[in-house]
RNA sequence: GGCGACGUAGCCAAGUGGUUAAGGCGGGGGUCUGCAAAACCCCUAUUCGGCGGUUCGAUUCCGCCCGUCGCCUCCA
């Protein structure tokens, strides 16, 4: 497949090094609820690595928690937590966000703690070879000894300095050199070190945990395209300094990043829409295709109607899962769109190529069933490139998206104006499951209801059946074999 | 100030130097249905921010302008 990649700024064909594609991607920080600007650099990752092993390679999936930090620090001593407490229960959070929008677990998520006396010894290192100096108890990066720095961000040292904004610190040799180790101020946590108590920086910590679990050179690095400068740029500096082998990741891979109105969703501005939230209101395969319907590499726009949209469109791909005919001759090939969604995916991830394609076969099944023809290879097909951009074709059940308290009520409201209009039978069947604990029970006791009504050709209360479910977000759906009804997402 | 991205229908969003400019949402009409819904059929950009240039031919390449945004500081 074609691949862009950040660091020659082309697209270039992907053929990974060995026997595994070694892919390391930067984790968070877990010092917060995980919002959806993670989200979406997760589902990139993830589709990135679904679509390589779909290609049938094998993958090592690295992914960091950074789990100490000034920020992890403030917050929990604000919290009156240890640093400890508190990342590990945003870790937790954020795995289990990460578990419902269907996102594979990487095969290691290194803590940045477990790996601090490697980073002393990579430190160490880089010290003996002139790439570091020791100042005042920190560590930093001399940018000077490394003659490509800057490579990746395509900015030169003169430039970044012209930028102006760079801060003189005292102990620096120069403005752009980066703290490999910060010494500790009383009261952080801290580890020993041959400069003295501290912790590391950040960028030293993605380096060693890299080296560690994947060693010298990486196949694929990714990460949000915020993180290019000067994250990325000093992990390189770091890591070539310290193993002299170039290049130390192959494909540097980066998601735009998503914006939240006009703004840039970031922590600082403080408008977060959280994972969790988001997925309160819209189910994972709305929120994956929203994400993958513009290309990886845009920025995109976090909009809550755009969401309502996609969820919509995630059941026009679900309605063509619906039951195969059993009576049907020849049937539908679907391997024209599996070509499709593959050569749109070898375009350096054109998702929405490959989602068209995804439409263009569920339009066709629909259309090969009308016909008579049996669909159930196409619909294989379907789930299968589905899966490849993480989609499950499932609802949400009733008991997440409805809430029981006003379908009760309504259930009560209807025995009652049976019991009025002298439908005493059905009455009773409401009364039989007067005290029905789930949603599925209330709602499969009223289409019986209004089966029966519409038997008896009374239209009219069998409709405002209907329309009084559809105000809960119960849609029904009349077909030859019966009712069906789904969850159908509100408007927001 | 430096570096970079983008501007395609009502909205979201692909794409290509030259046959009909994907797909989704929305909207209009029709088929089906008791009515709906779903599904299907038809329609919904003579046109790709503006102005020049290169070319037989540009939305696609180049230049300028206008507009929007990102990075340069913690950030996926």
């Amino acid at each position: 497949m074609r691949l862009y990649n950040t660091l020659s700024g082309t697209e270039e064909e992907f053929i990974p090094s060995g026997e595994r594609v070694k892919m390391y991607v930067c984790g968070i920080t877990p010092y917060a609820s995980s919002h959806v600007g993670h989200a979406l650099s997760a589902v990139v990752f993830d589709v990135l690595r679904r679509y390589l092993e779909f290609q049938g390679y094998k993958l090592q999936h690295v992914q960091n928690f950074t789990d100490v930090d000034d920020k992890i620090i403030a917050r929990a001593a604000k919290q009156g937590v240890t640093y400890r407490e508190l990342a590990d229960r945003y870790i937790q959070e954020y795995t289990s966000d990460m578990d419902l929008l269907n996102v594979k677990r990487a095969h290691a998520y290194p803590l940045a703690t477990d790996a601090i006396p490697r980073m002393v010894e990579v430190i160490a290192d880089l010290i003996d070879k002139g790439y570091a100096y020791p100042s005042n108890g920190n560590v930093y990066f001399r940018v000077t000894m490394d003659d490509d720095y800057g490579k990746l961000s395509h900015r030169s040292l003169d430039s970044m300095i012209a930028g102006a904004r760079v801060e003189v610190v005292e102990g620096k040799e120069h403005p752009m050199d980066f703290t490999l180790w910060k010494a500790a101020k009383p009261g952080e946590p801290a580890w020993e070190s041959p400069w003295g108590p501290g912790r590391p920086g950040w960028h030293i910590e993605c380096s060693t945990i890299a080296l560690d679990h994947l060693g010298e050179s990486l196949d694929i690095h990714g990460g949000g395209l915020d993180l290019v400068f000067p994250h990325h740029e000093n992990e390189i500096a770091q890591s070539e300094s310290y193993t002299g082998r170039i290049p130390f990741a192959r494909f540097w891979v980066h998601n735009g990043l998503l914006n939240l109105g006009e703004d840039k969703m970031s922590k600082s501005l403080g408008n977060l829409v959280g994972v969790s939230e988001a997925l309160e209101h819209h189910s994972s395969d709305a929120l994956r295709l929203y994400f993958l319907s513009s290309h990886y590499r845009s920025p995109l726009n976090y909009s809550a109607e755009g969401l309502a949209a996609m969820e919509r469109a995630a059941e026009r791909l679900r309605n063509a899962l619906r039951q195969d005919s059993t009576t049907g001759n020849d049937a539908l090939d679907p391997s024209h769109y599996e070509k499709q969604f593959v050569t749109a995916m070898d375009a350096d991830l054109n998702t929405p190529q490959a989602i068209a394609a995804l439409f263009d076969l569920a339009h066709e099944i629909n259309r090969a069933r009308e016909r008579g023809q049996k669909v159930g290879q196409a619909q294989n097909s379907l789930r299968k490139l589905g899966d490849v951009l993480g989609l499950t074709f499932r609802e949400r059940t009733s008991q997440e998206a409805l809430s029981l308290e006003p379908l009760a009520e309504l259930f009560k409201d209807i025995g009652a104006t049976l019991n009025a209009s002298g439908h005493h039978k059905l009455a009773g069947w409401v009364n039989s499951h007067s005290d029905a604990q789930d949603a599925a029970t209330i709602v499969e006791t009223l289409l019986a209801i209004r089966r029966e009504l519409r038997q008896v050709r009374e239209y009219d209360f069998a409709d405002t059946i209907r329309s009084r479910l559809a105000d809960l977000g119960v849609g029904l759906e009349d077909a030859q074999d019966g009712t069906v009804w789904k969850h159908r997402q509100s408007v927001v």
